[in-house]
DNA sequence: TATTGTACGGTTGTCTGATAACCTTATATG
DNA sequence: CATATAAGGTTATCAGACAACCGTACAATA
């Protein structure tokens, strides 16, 4: 029996795969926004696989506002100024350049972040930050415990800002670059710098508690910066 | 004959509304992070529905990130600080005060990238910011055409800071506000202001042209907070 | 001619049942 | 005790069918 390697190989999540290829299709223009998708019975032995698997890469695609799709009509693809949802490929912050990217997005975010929970936080959100801050000045100090606990210091003040939106944004990028420093993580070089951060983190608790905006934009916009030459990374400031 | 209403109502787009639905389930705490969701069959009796909607629901809430499902064993939630993707719901931003929060995160976001853009823009980059620009001032002013290239005028400033991650997020927020708008627009009110829109977008144009981004951020400022004054929107500023 | 009604083919949406791949657990085996 | 094997459950994929819906062509009608 002879058999036929040309189509997908399928070692892992078969409609992932199929839905980025054709993703790529459209994202690289040889499907023109608005063009119509070959039918879903086409696609299936296109591929080699089950119109099951053709539909959930579709559904997939939809759901990322890539495709519409009619029923009774076909699926169409949009033009990409109205997706729905903003994804990063976990990939692509393995490089340098890219990760240097998005800490400068973070930069002016957390900064305006730092200001408005200076003005809008309320006793009880001052009493979570502290906790964070007591997890990170523990005796376990910087263990993955106390990165948490700065993830959660940072998500605090983004959460006092009682904007849903800096809390939904700015959650989503300090998770991107918790996991690619968690990637590229030396504990020795850590250890020894867990004092000025902690020392930094209070500096912006105590501004904040302060309400004192100006001061608590400074504090946090020292604290990044600190934080990004730690890592080595050159931002633009001004 | 007896019809039997009590299961789902069938008229749009069946997967969606049980993903929203289970959904729903786990943003409530109703199934806590890491918990097992029932099984696909139990699913698909639960819902009334077959397996393969249930399927298509659970491949939706996998894409969005919240759950993960391994094979062989099962569908889980996941806690919700590795979601995959960020999505804003449509009738959201109906809401003054959440549109305004809005508005309020993409503020920093724009300042900063005018900064950038001044520094990083090439020749080509200046030349499409023109384009932009001509549309604007072009005979048909405000009509739809004159607002898109308001927006292609933002979007190309994000990318002039060849930073694809401002590109990203600043290109899917100003979309979102601009469907709001366009939701609740007076065309009498913008005819009037026009002309003072241009105006300030020139003179970004002009400062970005200098390379001088404090310049460029002034001017960006200035204009956002312009936009924000005539949507009626309070802005909290330092 | 212009409009309306209708039948038809094509496409997506949903259903059903079956098989494959995979994991966990229990049981047997050395 | 450690390892191998069997069993059962769950997701992944497949295949084929019917339902719902759309657009078009064409006939019927005014």
């Amino acid at each position: 029996m002879v058999m036929d390697f040309s189509q997908i190989r399928r070692n892992e999540h078969l409609p992932a795969r199929i839905a980025s290829q054709i993703g790529r299709e459209i994202s690289e223009g040889r499907i023109a926004p608005g063009e119509k998708l070959p039918t879903e019975h086409i696609l299936a032995k296109t591929f080699g696989v089950s119109r099951s698997v053709v539909r959930e890469a579709i559904a997939q695609l939809r759901n990322e506002g890539l495709v519409e799709t009619r029923q009774g009509v076909g699926a169409f693809a949009t033009d990409f100024e109205h997706r729905q949802s903003i994804r990063i490929e976990q990939g692509n912050l393995a490089d340098h350049a890219s990760f240097q990217s998005l800490f400068q997005l973070r930069l002016p975010l957390e900064i305006e972040a730092a200001g408005l929970a200076a003005t809008n936080h309320t006793a009880e959100d001052l009493m979570k930050l502290d906790e964070a801050l007591e997890q990170m000045t523990g005796g376990e100090k910087w263990t993955e415990k106390g990165v948490l606990a700065d993830l959660a210091f940072h998500r605090q003040i983004a959460a006092s800002t009682h904007n849903e939106y800096f809390l939904l944004f700015l959650g989503f990028i300090a998770e991107r670059i918790h996991l690619a420093i968690n990637m590229a993580r030396e504990a020795a070089v850590l250890t020894e710098i867990v004092e000025v951060t902690i020392a930094e983190h209070v500096a912006i608790r105590d501004a904040l508690a302060s309400r004192d905006p100006i001061r608590a934009r400074e504090a946090m916009r020292h604290h990044l910066h600190g934080a990004a030459s730690r890592l080595d990374l050159q931002l633009k400031v001004y």
